[in-house]
DNA sequence: CCGTTTGTTTAGCCTTGACTACAATTGAAG
DNA sequence: CTTCAATTGTAGTCAAGGCTAAACAAACGG
């Protein structure tokens, strides 16, 4: 079968995973922050996305409200179990998609840009495909 | 912020690449329909798209604003050279990474869909490592 | 040639994710 | 203990990309 052919709700998938992949990119540098420094305030996700402190503010808000975060006015942000989980399985996926690009042969710094946009795409199976080739 | 900092953050050139991702779909959309039946109608991208008629109109709107598309008012939809230039590299870009998703072991359906999402992420370099990957 | 069906456009609304400008809070230095 | 710089929050704007409802155009079947 072509690209070209496409299923029923192909790209329904993509606006769906659209509309997730900042919150995962979001707990991924939330989580690398409390990691790194013990706490993630508001201005590390400033330096990280290279936005501005609003929309930092705003996009916390809107995690808060998907329970993804906890935060109290002017405190440090804090993950809930759901926001750790999704940081996990995300910065694994993300790791996995790195990897293989590194092992096909990507310049490490190419294949860490290419992996941030492209591991929200990775279905299961594409994942696993990946994972298989790694352990080859 | 000026545009060329921006574009040496990867977070930024994600946000750029997902402006121009919606564009080359609907330009590959529109070129395999005219290919496909001679001419290509709104209709057609409903169909292919899942989404109302009203959001094909006003993205075809972009489109035409974008210089990517010419299209008379109830008429059928063309490509200007530069939608047809863009078409053309979007497709075998997507070429690329379908059969290279298949190559690694990707069921046919599931690297369909896949390779919607991640051809737009794909820099040059991993695009030619994935040619060299099927070449090789 | 008239009406119905099909296709397209317009009007108006929503959310996300971006911004600037300004206000408020915190914490650290003096 | 007060002031000041850094940080965070609020108000208001914008474009993209979704939606429904309703008007408008074109193409047929009778």
């Amino acid at each position: 079968m072509t690209p070209a052919k496409r299923s029923r709700n192909k790209h329904a998938r993509i606006r769906s995973d659209h509309a997730t992949e900042l919150a995962e990119d979001y707990v991924e540098a939330i989580a690398a922050a409390i990691k790194a420094r013990g706490k993630c305030r508001a201005v590390n996700l400033v330096d990280h996305f290279q936005v501005s402190h609003v929309t930092v503010n705003r996009t916390i808000g809107r995690l808060r409200r998907d329970g993804y975060v906890v935060a109290e006015p002017y405190g440090p942000i804090e993950l809930t179990d759901a926001g750790k989980h999704l940081a996990r399985a995300s910065r694994r996926r993300h790791e996995v998609v790195y990897r293989f690009l590194v092992a096909i042969g990507v310049n490490a710094s190419i294949a860490a840009a290419d992996s941030e946009g492209i591991e929200h795409h990775v279905s299961p199976e594409t994942l696993a495909a990946m994972r298989a080739f790694l352990t080859a």
